[in-house]
DNA sequence: TGAAATGTTGGGGCG
DNA sequence: ACGCCCCAACATTTC
Protein backbone atom coordinates (compact mmCIF):
# COMPACT_ATOMS: atom_id res chain seq x y z
CA UNK A 1 0.00 0.00 0.00
CA UNK A 2 1.32 3.73 -0.38
CA UNK A 3 2.54 5.56 1.98
CA UNK A 4 1.04 8.79 2.93
CA UNK A 5 3.11 11.59 5.07
CA UNK A 6 0.63 12.37 7.81
CA UNK A 7 -0.09 15.98 9.07
CA UNK A 8 0.22 17.00 12.49
CA UNK A 9 -3.60 17.71 12.63
CA UNK A 10 -4.86 14.62 10.98
CA UNK A 11 -6.53 12.20 13.99
CA UNK A 12 -4.49 9.51 15.35
CA UNK A 13 -4.00 5.80 14.28
CA UNK A 14 -3.93 3.69 17.30
CA UNK A 15 -1.62 0.51 17.66
CA UNK A 16 -2.16 -1.59 19.99
CA UNK A 17 0.44 -3.71 21.61
CA UNK A 18 -0.23 -6.81 23.80
CA UNK A 19 1.98 -9.75 22.86
CA UNK A 20 3.50 -8.92 19.97
CA UNK A 21 6.35 -6.44 21.59
CA UNK A 22 8.26 -5.92 18.87
CA UNK A 23 8.75 -3.67 15.60
CA UNK A 24 9.68 -6.17 12.89
CA UNK A 25 7.00 -8.12 11.20
CA UNK A 26 4.92 -5.96 13.30
CA UNK A 27 1.42 -6.22 11.22
CA UNK A 28 -0.91 -3.47 12.86
CA UNK A 29 2.17 -1.25 13.23
CA UNK A 30 3.55 -1.73 9.73
CA UNK A 31 -0.29 -0.69 8.97
CA UNK A 32 -0.04 1.91 10.85
CA UNK A 33 2.87 3.47 9.71
CA UNK A 34 1.55 3.37 6.81
CA UNK A 35 -2.22 4.74 6.87
CA UNK A 36 -1.55 8.01 6.44
CA UNK A 37 -2.19 8.96 10.20
CA UNK A 38 0.04 9.52 12.85
CA UNK A 39 0.95 6.40 15.02
CA UNK A 40 0.45 6.26 18.80
CA UNK A 41 1.28 3.29 20.14
CA UNK A 42 -0.32 1.97 23.70
CA UNK A 43 -0.05 -1.03 25.99
CA UNK A 44 -2.90 -1.62 28.17
CA UNK A 45 -1.82 -3.36 32.13
CA UNK A 46 -4.88 -4.66 34.03
CA UNK A 47 -3.53 -5.95 36.87
CA UNK A 48 -6.93 -7.70 38.09
CA UNK A 49 -8.76 -8.70 34.95
CA UNK A 50 -12.18 -9.97 35.16
CA UNK A 51 -12.32 -12.84 32.75
CA UNK A 52 -9.00 -13.29 31.62
CA UNK A 53 -5.77 -14.69 33.38
CA UNK A 54 -3.28 -12.58 35.55
CA UNK A 55 0.13 -12.83 34.37
CA UNK A 56 1.89 -14.68 37.10
CA UNK A 57 5.22 -13.20 38.95
CA UNK A 58 7.94 -14.21 36.19
CA UNK A 59 5.95 -12.60 33.49
CA UNK A 60 5.52 -9.02 35.11
CA UNK A 61 9.29 -9.53 35.50
CA UNK A 62 10.20 -10.05 31.99
CA UNK A 63 7.18 -7.76 30.99
CA UNK A 64 8.62 -4.75 32.67
CA UNK A 65 11.94 -5.65 30.94
CA UNK A 66 10.10 -5.70 27.45
CA UNK A 67 7.81 -2.92 27.63
CA UNK A 68 10.93 -1.14 28.83
CA UNK A 69 12.90 -2.02 25.43
CA UNK A 70 9.58 -1.45 23.32
CA UNK A 71 9.28 1.84 24.43
CA UNK A 72 12.67 2.49 23.95
CA UNK A 73 13.02 1.16 20.28
CA UNK A 74 10.05 3.29 19.37
CA UNK A 75 11.60 6.03 21.30
CA UNK A 76 15.24 5.88 19.24
CA UNK A 77 12.33 6.71 16.60
CA UNK A 78 10.74 9.98 18.06
CA UNK A 79 7.85 8.03 19.08
CA UNK A 80 7.50 6.47 22.39
CA UNK A 81 4.98 3.80 24.49
CA UNK A 82 2.03 5.11 25.91
CA UNK A 83 1.24 2.38 29.13
CA UNK A 84 -2.48 3.02 30.38
CA UNK A 85 -3.61 1.41 33.65
CA UNK A 86 -7.25 -0.51 33.91
CA UNK A 87 -10.21 -2.85 32.60
CA UNK A 88 -8.99 -2.55 28.90
CA UNK A 89 -11.98 -2.17 27.43
CA UNK A 90 -12.66 1.16 29.56
CA UNK A 91 -9.12 2.05 28.84
CA UNK A 92 -8.90 2.17 25.47
CA UNK A 93 -11.98 3.77 24.52
CA UNK A 94 -11.56 6.53 26.88
CA UNK A 95 -7.84 6.74 25.45
CA UNK A 96 -9.48 6.87 22.07
CA UNK A 97 -11.95 9.49 23.19
CA UNK A 98 -9.69 11.55 24.64
CA UNK A 99 -7.03 11.54 21.62
CA UNK A 100 -9.48 11.67 18.91
CA UNK A 101 -8.28 9.23 16.94
CA UNK A 102 -9.96 7.76 14.13
CA UNK A 103 -8.76 4.25 13.84
CA UNK A 104 -7.38 1.78 16.04
CA UNK A 105 -5.08 -1.65 14.92
CA UNK A 106 -3.85 -4.71 16.63
CA UNK A 107 -2.39 -8.38 15.94
CA UNK A 108 -5.44 -10.78 17.37
CA UNK A 109 -5.54 -12.64 20.22
CA UNK A 110 -6.95 -16.41 21.12
CA UNK A 111 -8.34 -17.31 24.25
CA UNK A 112 -11.55 -17.02 24.77
CA UNK A 113 -11.38 -13.94 27.40
CA UNK A 114 -9.30 -11.97 25.03
CA UNK A 115 -11.50 -12.75 22.11
CA UNK A 116 -14.07 -11.35 24.16
CA UNK A 117 -12.88 -8.75 25.04
CA UNK A 118 -11.17 -7.41 21.66
CA UNK A 119 -14.67 -8.20 20.25
CA UNK A 120 -16.21 -5.92 22.73
CA UNK A 121 -13.85 -3.14 22.18
CA UNK A 122 -14.15 -3.56 18.24
CA UNK A 123 -17.63 -3.06 18.31
CA UNK A 124 -18.13 -0.57 21.53
CA UNK A 125 -14.87 1.55 18.51
CA UNK A 126 -17.18 0.88 15.23
CA UNK A 127 -20.33 1.91 16.67
CA UNK A 128 -18.58 5.05 17.04
CA UNK A 129 -17.36 5.27 14.08
CA UNK A 130 -13.13 4.70 14.10
CA UNK A 131 -12.48 1.94 12.70
CA UNK A 132 -10.57 -1.38 13.57
CA UNK A 133 -8.42 -3.10 11.90
CA UNK A 134 -6.63 -6.44 13.30
CA UNK A 135 -3.73 -8.90 11.89
CA UNK A 136 -2.38 -12.09 12.64
CA UNK A 137 1.06 -11.45 14.30
CA UNK A 138 1.20 -14.58 16.88
CA UNK A 139 0.98 -17.51 14.60
CA UNK A 140 1.66 -19.45 11.48
CA UNK A 141 -1.50 -20.58 11.36
CA UNK A 142 -4.48 -18.87 13.42
CA UNK A 143 -6.84 -21.79 14.55
CA UNK A 144 -9.72 -21.41 12.30
CA UNK A 145 -8.00 -21.95 9.28
CA UNK A 146 -6.88 -25.35 9.91
CA UNK A 147 -9.24 -28.05 9.72
CA UNK A 148 -10.27 -31.80 9.13
CA UNK A 149 -12.10 -32.91 5.95
CA UNK A 150 -15.34 -32.64 8.02
CA UNK A 151 -14.31 -28.65 8.62
CA UNK A 152 -13.89 -29.99 13.07
CA UNK A 153 -10.56 -28.35 14.68
CA UNK A 154 -7.91 -31.62 15.01
CA UNK A 155 -7.40 -33.63 18.07
CA UNK A 156 -4.19 -34.90 16.98
CA UNK A 157 -1.00 -33.59 16.67
CA UNK A 158 0.36 -35.64 14.39
CA UNK A 159 -2.64 -35.38 11.45
CA UNK A 160 -3.00 -31.47 12.78
CA UNK A 161 0.58 -30.77 11.86
CA UNK A 162 0.81 -32.69 8.44
CA UNK A 163 -2.10 -30.68 7.60
CA UNK A 164 -1.03 -27.38 8.76
CA UNK A 165 2.25 -27.69 6.83
CA UNK A 166 0.10 -29.07 4.06
CA UNK A 167 0.02 -26.56 0.61
CA UNK A 168 0.46 -23.70 2.88
CA UNK A 169 4.24 -21.50 3.27
CA UNK A 170 3.59 -19.06 6.35
CA UNK A 171 3.49 -15.51 5.39
CA UNK A 172 7.13 -13.90 5.24
CA UNK A 173 8.14 -12.04 7.50
CA UNK A 174 8.17 -8.07 6.99
CA UNK A 175 11.11 -5.86 8.29
CA UNK A 176 9.81 -2.93 10.57
CA UNK A 177 8.37 0.39 9.35
CA UNK A 178 11.09 2.28 7.58
CA UNK A 179 9.68 5.49 8.71
CA UNK A 180 7.31 6.13 11.84
CA UNK A 181 5.36 9.64 11.95
CA UNK A 182 4.76 9.55 15.83
CA UNK A 183 1.63 11.38 17.47
CA UNK A 184 2.37 13.67 20.18
CA UNK A 185 -0.15 12.63 22.73
CA UNK A 186 -1.60 15.51 24.22
CA UNK A 187 -0.69 16.96 28.00
CA UNK A 188 -4.58 17.00 29.35
CA UNK A 189 -4.47 12.93 28.55
CA UNK A 190 -3.57 12.01 32.21
CA UNK A 191 -6.42 9.51 33.09
CA UNK A 192 -5.35 5.90 33.01
CA UNK A 193 -1.60 6.87 32.08
CA UNK A 194 0.77 5.72 34.47
CA UNK A 195 4.43 5.69 33.93
CA UNK A 196 6.24 1.67 33.37
CA UNK A 197 7.75 1.81 37.09
CA UNK A 198 4.32 2.60 38.35
CA UNK A 199 2.90 -0.65 37.26
CA UNK A 200 4.89 -2.12 39.87
CA UNK A 201 5.70 -5.22 37.86
CA UNK A 202 8.95 -5.50 39.42
CA UNK A 203 9.21 -7.58 42.38
CA UNK A 204 10.97 -5.46 45.54
CA UNK A 205 10.13 -7.14 49.11
CA UNK A 206 11.69 -9.70 48.54
CA UNK A 207 13.25 -9.20 45.42
CA UNK A 208 13.50 -12.82 43.79
CA UNK A 209 14.36 -11.53 40.16
CA UNK A 210 18.34 -11.70 40.47
CA UNK A 211 18.32 -15.36 39.04
CA UNK A 212 15.80 -14.21 36.09
CA UNK A 213 18.56 -10.98 35.91
CA UNK A 214 21.25 -12.78 35.94
CA UNK A 215 19.53 -15.27 32.82
CA UNK A 216 18.20 -13.10 30.96
CA UNK A 217 18.06 -10.27 28.34
CA UNK A 218 14.49 -9.29 27.01
CA UNK A 219 13.35 -7.50 24.64
CA UNK A 220 13.11 -7.56 20.51
CA UNK A 221 17.13 -6.99 19.86
CA UNK A 222 18.20 -9.81 22.88
CA UNK A 223 15.68 -12.20 21.10
CA UNK A 224 17.38 -11.23 17.71
CA UNK A 225 20.64 -12.28 18.97
CA UNK A 226 19.64 -15.21 20.91
CA UNK A 227 18.03 -16.50 17.65
CA UNK A 228 21.28 -16.07 15.59
CA UNK A 229 23.23 -17.76 17.89
CA UNK A 230 21.01 -20.26 18.10
CA UNK A 231 21.23 -21.04 14.34
CA UNK A 232 24.76 -20.41 14.52
CA UNK A 233 25.80 -22.66 17.94
CA UNK A 234 22.59 -24.94 18.48
CA UNK A 235 20.74 -25.41 15.53
CA UNK A 236 22.87 -28.23 13.77
CA UNK A 237 23.02 -30.96 16.56
CA UNK A 238 19.30 -29.98 17.89
CA UNK A 239 18.00 -33.33 17.38
CA UNK A 240 19.90 -35.03 19.86
CA UNK A 241 21.16 -32.14 22.14
CA UNK A 242 17.93 -30.91 23.16
CA UNK A 243 17.27 -34.34 25.08
CA UNK A 244 20.52 -33.39 27.66
CA UNK A 245 19.47 -30.49 30.12
CA UNK A 246 23.01 -30.41 31.44
CA UNK A 247 23.93 -28.94 27.97
CA UNK A 248 22.75 -25.53 26.49
CA UNK A 249 21.26 -27.22 23.53
CA UNK A 250 17.73 -26.06 23.03
CA UNK A 251 16.45 -22.46 21.34
CA UNK A 252 15.89 -20.68 24.55
CA UNK A 253 13.47 -19.07 22.16
CA UNK A 254 10.08 -19.53 24.13
CA UNK A 255 10.26 -16.51 26.29
CA UNK A 256 10.53 -13.92 22.97
CA UNK A 257 7.98 -15.97 21.19
CA UNK A 258 5.35 -15.54 24.37
CA UNK A 259 5.96 -11.62 24.44
CA UNK A 260 6.55 -11.64 20.88
CA UNK A 261 9.87 -10.23 21.12
CA UNK A 262 10.37 -12.68 17.95
CA UNK A 263 7.81 -13.55 15.78
CA UNK A 264 7.16 -17.30 14.36
CA UNK A 265 7.49 -16.48 11.11
CA UNK A 266 11.02 -14.82 12.12
CA UNK A 267 11.90 -17.97 13.12
CA UNK A 268 10.18 -20.31 10.99
CA UNK A 269 12.39 -18.87 8.00
CA UNK A 270 15.40 -18.06 9.82
CA UNK A 271 15.68 -22.10 10.90
CA UNK A 272 14.47 -23.34 7.14
CA UNK A 273 16.96 -20.79 5.97
CA UNK A 274 19.65 -22.22 8.18
CA UNK A 275 18.70 -25.59 6.52
CA UNK A 276 19.75 -24.89 2.94
CA UNK A 277 23.24 -23.89 4.37
CA UNK A 278 23.66 -27.48 5.65
CA UNK A 279 22.77 -31.27 5.73
CA UNK A 280 21.36 -30.68 9.32
CA UNK A 281 17.62 -31.33 7.93
CA UNK A 282 16.99 -34.03 10.77
CA UNK A 283 17.41 -31.32 13.60
CA UNK A 284 15.59 -28.54 11.49
CA UNK A 285 12.89 -30.72 11.25
CA UNK A 286 13.00 -31.47 15.10
CA UNK A 287 13.08 -27.54 15.89
CA UNK A 288 9.77 -27.00 13.24
CA UNK A 289 7.88 -29.75 15.28
CA UNK A 290 8.60 -27.51 18.52
CA UNK A 291 6.67 -24.61 16.68
CA UNK A 292 4.30 -27.04 15.39
CA UNK A 293 3.16 -28.06 19.47
CA UNK A 294 3.03 -23.97 19.82
CA UNK A 295 0.42 -23.67 16.94
CA UNK A 296 -1.35 -26.77 17.88
CA UNK A 297 -1.56 -25.86 21.59
CA UNK A 298 -3.15 -22.54 20.27
CA UNK A 299 -5.72 -24.23 18.31
CA UNK A 300 -6.38 -26.29 20.93
CA UNK A 301 -7.31 -23.34 23.52
CA UNK A 302 -9.38 -21.68 20.44
CA UNK A 303 -11.67 -24.70 20.06
CA UNK A 304 -11.87 -25.75 22.93
CA UNK A 305 -11.43 -23.02 26.01
CA UNK A 306 -11.10 -23.05 29.14
CA UNK A 307 -7.78 -25.30 28.68
CA UNK A 308 -6.32 -24.31 32.16
CA UNK A 309 -9.25 -25.77 33.94
CA UNK A 310 -11.19 -28.35 32.40
CA UNK A 311 -10.04 -31.67 31.35
CA UNK A 312 -9.95 -31.91 27.44
CA UNK A 313 -10.87 -35.80 28.35
CA UNK A 314 -13.85 -35.30 30.62
CA UNK A 315 -13.48 -38.43 32.49
CA UNK A 316 -10.79 -37.34 34.40
CA UNK A 317 -13.59 -35.10 35.69
CA UNK A 318 -13.88 -38.17 38.21
CA UNK A 319 -10.20 -38.53 39.36
CA UNK A 320 -9.66 -38.12 43.15
CA UNK A 321 -6.51 -36.52 43.27
CA UNK A 322 -4.98 -36.06 46.38
CA UNK A 323 -5.08 -32.35 47.98
CA UNK A 324 -1.45 -32.79 50.08
CA UNK A 325 0.10 -29.03 50.57
CA UNK A 326 3.35 -30.67 51.94
CA UNK A 327 3.85 -32.63 49.21
CA UNK A 328 3.03 -29.49 46.94
CA UNK A 329 5.30 -27.66 48.69
CA UNK A 330 7.98 -30.10 48.74
CA UNK A 331 7.92 -30.69 44.76
CA UNK A 332 7.82 -26.53 44.44
CA UNK A 333 10.97 -26.15 46.47
CA UNK A 334 12.85 -29.08 44.56
CA UNK A 335 13.24 -31.34 47.83
CA UNK A 336 11.10 -34.45 46.37
CA UNK A 337 14.79 -36.54 47.04
CA UNK A 338 14.85 -37.08 43.31
CA UNK A 339 17.70 -35.15 42.02
CA UNK A 340 16.27 -34.79 38.65
CA UNK A 341 13.06 -33.39 39.56
CA UNK A 342 14.83 -31.17 42.13
CA UNK A 343 17.50 -29.95 39.78
CA UNK A 344 14.04 -29.03 37.11
CA UNK A 345 12.23 -27.25 40.25
CA UNK A 346 15.15 -24.86 41.46
CA UNK A 347 15.95 -24.21 37.82
CA UNK A 348 13.06 -22.99 36.90
CA UNK A 349 12.73 -20.78 40.40
CA UNK A 350 16.24 -19.64 40.25
CA UNK A 351 15.88 -18.58 35.97
CA UNK A 352 12.14 -18.62 35.53
CA UNK A 353 12.63 -21.29 32.93
CA UNK A 354 13.41 -25.36 33.34
CA UNK A 355 14.60 -27.52 30.07
CA UNK A 356 11.86 -29.31 28.44
CA UNK A 357 12.77 -32.86 29.12
CA UNK A 358 12.90 -32.12 32.70
CA UNK A 359 9.78 -29.85 32.58
CA UNK A 360 8.21 -33.41 31.56
CA UNK A 361 9.66 -35.44 34.41
CA UNK A 362 9.02 -33.24 36.92
CA UNK A 363 5.57 -32.20 35.73
CA UNK A 364 4.71 -36.27 35.72
CA UNK A 365 6.26 -36.65 39.18
CA UNK A 366 3.72 -34.43 40.53
CA UNK A 367 0.69 -36.04 38.72
CA UNK A 368 2.01 -39.68 38.81
CA UNK A 369 4.19 -40.17 41.58
CA UNK A 370 2.29 -37.56 44.26
CA UNK A 371 -1.53 -38.14 42.05
CA UNK A 372 -1.99 -34.34 42.30
CA UNK A 373 -3.84 -32.38 40.06
CA UNK A 374 -1.95 -31.19 36.79
CA UNK A 375 -3.74 -27.82 37.60
CA UNK A 376 -1.27 -27.46 40.67
CA UNK A 377 1.30 -27.45 38.91
CA UNK A 378 -0.09 -25.45 35.85
CA UNK A 379 -0.45 -22.92 38.34
CA UNK A 380 2.97 -23.02 39.98
CA UNK A 381 4.11 -23.00 36.38
CA UNK A 382 2.18 -19.93 35.27
CA UNK A 383 3.64 -18.08 38.20
CA UNK A 384 7.18 -18.90 37.58
CA UNK A 385 7.81 -19.64 34.50
CA UNK A 386 8.87 -16.44 31.96
CA UNK A 387 8.06 -18.40 29.08
CA UNK A 388 3.86 -19.35 30.33
CA UNK A 389 1.35 -18.00 27.78
CA UNK A 390 -2.00 -19.58 28.18
CA UNK A 391 -1.81 -22.11 25.67
CA UNK A 392 1.29 -24.34 25.65
CA UNK A 393 1.08 -23.96 29.60
CA UNK A 394 -2.07 -25.65 30.02
CA UNK A 395 -1.85 -27.82 26.89
CA UNK A 396 1.42 -29.57 27.93
CA UNK A 397 0.42 -30.38 31.52
CA UNK A 398 -2.68 -31.59 30.23
CA UNK A 399 -0.14 -33.84 27.58
CA UNK A 400 1.73 -35.08 30.31
CA UNK A 401 -1.64 -35.74 33.26
CA UNK A 402 -2.75 -37.89 30.29
CA UNK A 403 -6.10 -35.59 30.04
CA UNK A 404 -5.18 -33.75 27.10
CA UNK A 405 -5.70 -33.74 23.09
CA UNK A 406 -3.00 -36.75 21.58
CA UNK A 407 -1.51 -36.96 25.40
CA UNK A 408 0.67 -39.13 26.83
CA UNK A 409 -1.29 -42.51 27.70
CA UNK A 410 -2.10 -42.90 31.48
CA UNK A 411 0.24 -45.78 31.86
CA UNK A 412 3.50 -43.99 30.39
CA UNK A 413 5.05 -43.16 33.72
CA UNK A 414 8.39 -41.43 34.07
CA UNK A 415 11.21 -43.00 36.16
CA UNK A 416 12.78 -40.21 37.27
CA UNK A 417 16.10 -42.28 38.30
CA UNK A 418 16.08 -44.11 34.51
CA UNK A 419 15.89 -40.54 32.90
CA UNK A 420 18.66 -38.97 35.04
CA UNK A 421 20.75 -42.08 34.06
CA UNK A 422 19.47 -41.93 30.31
CA UNK A 423 19.39 -37.45 29.45
CA UNK A 424 22.19 -36.74 32.37
CA UNK A 425 24.11 -39.42 32.33
CA UNK A 426 27.46 -37.41 34.04
CA UNK A 427 25.15 -35.75 36.70
CA UNK A 428 26.17 -32.03 35.37
CA UNK A 429 22.17 -30.58 35.08
CA UNK A 430 21.86 -31.86 38.58
CA UNK A 431 25.29 -31.06 40.09
CA UNK A 432 24.62 -27.79 38.88
CA UNK A 433 21.07 -27.05 40.42
CA UNK A 434 21.84 -29.47 43.36
CA UNK A 435 25.45 -28.42 44.18
CA UNK A 436 24.94 -30.27 47.61
CA UNK A 437 24.67 -33.58 45.47
CA UNK A 438 27.79 -32.53 43.80
CA UNK A 439 30.25 -34.75 44.64
CA UNK A 440 28.88 -37.59 44.09
CA UNK A 441 30.20 -40.33 41.18
CA UNK A 442 28.11 -40.10 38.39
CA UNK A 443 27.02 -43.58 39.11
CA UNK A 444 24.89 -42.83 42.37
CA UNK A 445 23.92 -39.35 41.52
CA UNK A 446 20.92 -39.88 40.03
CA UNK A 447 19.29 -42.08 43.41
CA UNK A 448 21.74 -41.29 45.96
CA UNK A 449 20.35 -43.48 48.54
CA UNK A 450 21.69 -45.99 47.23
CA UNK A 451 24.80 -44.98 47.35
CA UNK A 452 27.77 -47.29 49.40
CA UNK A 453 27.90 -45.46 52.82
CA UNK A 454 31.41 -44.94 52.42
CA UNK A 455 30.72 -42.49 48.74
CA UNK A 456 27.73 -40.56 50.40
CA UNK A 457 30.62 -39.84 53.65
CA UNK A 458 33.07 -38.93 50.76
CA UNK A 459 30.94 -36.56 49.11
CA UNK A 460 29.59 -34.55 52.69
CA UNK A 461 26.26 -35.93 52.07
CA UNK A 462 23.94 -36.84 54.96
CA UNK A 463 20.84 -38.03 53.21
CA UNK A 464 17.70 -36.39 55.40
CA UNK A 465 20.04 -34.08 56.61
CA UNK A 466 22.04 -32.10 53.90
CA UNK A 467 19.34 -33.52 50.76
CA UNK A 468 16.52 -35.81 51.53
CA UNK A 469 15.61 -39.25 50.67
CA UNK A 470 13.00 -39.62 47.56
CA UNK A 471 9.89 -38.21 49.37
CA UNK A 472 7.81 -41.07 47.73
CA UNK A 473 9.10 -44.94 46.82
CA UNK A 474 9.19 -45.19 42.90
CA UNK A 475 7.87 -48.62 42.73
CA UNK A 476 4.93 -47.96 45.34
CA UNK A 477 3.90 -44.73 43.92
CA UNK A 478 3.80 -46.46 40.06
CA UNK A 479 1.86 -48.88 41.09
CA UNK A 480 -0.10 -46.66 43.30
CA UNK A 481 -0.71 -44.13 40.17
CA UNK A 482 -1.56 -47.09 37.82
CA UNK A 483 -4.26 -48.37 39.86
CA UNK A 484 -6.31 -45.26 40.68
CA UNK A 485 -5.68 -44.61 36.59
CA UNK A 486 -6.75 -47.98 35.83
CA UNK A 487 -9.81 -47.79 38.00
CA UNK A 488 -10.81 -44.89 36.14
CA UNK A 489 -10.73 -46.01 32.67
CA UNK A 490 -12.82 -48.44 34.40
CA UNK A 491 -15.48 -46.28 35.76
CA UNK A 492 -15.63 -44.77 32.32
CA UNK A 493 -16.53 -48.06 30.55
CA UNK A 494 -18.83 -49.28 33.49
CA UNK A 495 -20.61 -45.46 32.40
CA UNK A 496 -20.60 -46.45 29.17
CA UNK A 497 -22.09 -50.24 30.05
CA UNK A 498 -24.76 -49.00 31.76
CA UNK A 499 -25.69 -46.52 28.73
CA UNK A 500 -26.06 -49.23 26.30
C1' DT B 1 8.53 -37.33 23.66
C1' DG B 2 8.21 -45.07 28.90
C1' DA B 3 8.95 -48.61 31.96
C1' DA B 4 8.39 -53.05 33.63
C1' DA B 5 7.04 -57.66 32.92
C1' DT B 6 7.15 -61.41 30.07
C1' DG B 7 8.76 -64.16 26.20
C1' DT B 8 12.45 -65.81 23.04
C1' DT B 9 16.92 -67.00 21.63
C1' DG B 10 21.50 -68.48 21.62
C1' DG B 11 26.14 -69.07 23.63
C1' DG B 12 28.65 -71.32 27.05
C1' DG B 13 29.47 -73.95 31.38
C1' DC B 14 28.78 -78.26 33.17
C1' DG B 15 27.57 -83.08 34.28
C1' DA C 1 29.03 -85.30 21.94
C1' DC C 2 24.86 -84.32 24.11
C1' DG C 3 21.28 -82.43 26.96
C1' DC C 4 20.43 -79.34 30.49
C1' DC C 5 20.52 -75.07 32.78
C1' DC C 6 21.73 -70.31 33.33
C1' DC C 7 21.36 -65.93 31.85
C1' DA C 8 22.54 -62.09 28.94
C1' DA C 9 20.56 -59.82 25.11
C1' DC C 10 16.97 -58.72 22.57
C1' DA C 11 11.92 -58.66 21.29
C1' DT C 12 7.15 -58.45 22.57
C1' DT C 13 3.47 -57.47 25.54
C1' DT C 14 1.32 -55.14 29.18
C1' DC C 15 0.40 -51.44 32.20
Amino acid sequence: MPSRSPRPSQPPVVVWFRDDQRLADHPALEYAAASGHPVVCVYVYDPEPQDARAPGGAVRWWLHESLRELDAALAARGGGLTVLYGPEQEVIETFVAQTGAAKVCWNRRYSAAQRKTDAAVKSALKARGIEVFTFNGHLLREPWTVTTRGGQPFQVFGAYWRAARHDYAPELPRPAPGRIEFFRVPEHVTSRVKALPDLKLQPCAPDWAGGLRDTWQCGEEAGQRRLQQFLADTLAGYAIGRDTPGAQATSRLSPYLRFGNLSVRQVWYAALEASRAGPIAASVDKFLDELGWREFSYHLLYHFAPLNRVNFRRQFDAMPWRDDPESLDAWQRGTTGYPLVDAGMRELWHTGWMHNRVRMVAASFLVKHLLMDWRAGEAWFWDTLVDADEASNPASWQWVAGTGADAAPYFRIFNPVLQGQKFDPEGDYVRRWVPELARLPDASIQAPWLAQRAQLEAASVRLGESYPGPMVDHQHARTRALQALHALQRSRGEQADSAA
